[in-house]
DNA sequence: CTAAAATATATGAAAATCCATATATTCATA
DNA sequence: TATGAATATATGGATTTTCATATATTTTAG
């Protein structure tokens, strides 16, 4: 993977928005990230589909759901990045607001 | 500064090899860069308009030159992800081609 | 000193490409 | 069959690039 390349993955916010979620609260079902983000299932479906395709995350289906979460082999550079932007104070209310409705439903 | 708007400046790689560069050497006209990148001079100027307009950069204007460089009150957070970047190995031919060609010249 | 040429950078307009989204549908599992 | 997830297609819009040219500054010729 690229800098650029993952860096045009972070250039989305609704691909911000799922990754500083599941960097947050760990692996996660379609169906809950759609409902924290408050956006349609396909939008959401395809976003991760990219996340997943460039190497940053993986799928697991168990039963109905697939859960996303972090690849576990990620170049240092980006798991840098994304911790970064974990800890960092830069996030404003919707990643909040995400992270408060994932909560009331996990 | 959003984070997303951040990155979608670093997605490009046109961009990312300019803020590289600069990050690495500090401040450089942009005929420096053109020649560095190898690239056309509308599309070096064009990219390091957008990197300026966002605040990440600053210009000046010494006589016929302008030089580029990095603002001086950029968030933190974006500081951080630059200078990750630059000490990063994971930085490949591109970028240390530029770097060796600006070298010859300055 | 002034006018013209040369150099450095920016920009308007057009073309080409790329991206995100919506809707509808399909696939997979229970 | 019902639920959860992925995909196909169409579309609108944004981004990038190029070409030609404009602007600003410096140098050179007269």
């Amino acid at each position: 993977m690229q800098p650029h390349q993952f860096f045009k993955l972070l250039s989305d916010e609704t691909r911000l928005r799922c990754l500083l979620l599941i960097a947050r609260h760990g692996p996660q079902r379609v169906s809950d990230i759609t409902y924290a983000l408050q956006e349609s299932q396909p939008k959401i479906s395809r976003h991760l589909a990219q996340l997943r395709t460039l190497g940053v995350f993986k799928d697991e289906r168990q039963g109905q759901w697939v859960f996303y979460s972090i690849a576990n082999n990620i170049p240092g550079w980006c798991r840098k990045v994304i911790e970064g932007m974990a800890v960092s104070n830069c996030l404003q209310e919707t990643y909040q607001a995400d992270r408060n409705r994932l909560l009331e439903i996990i």
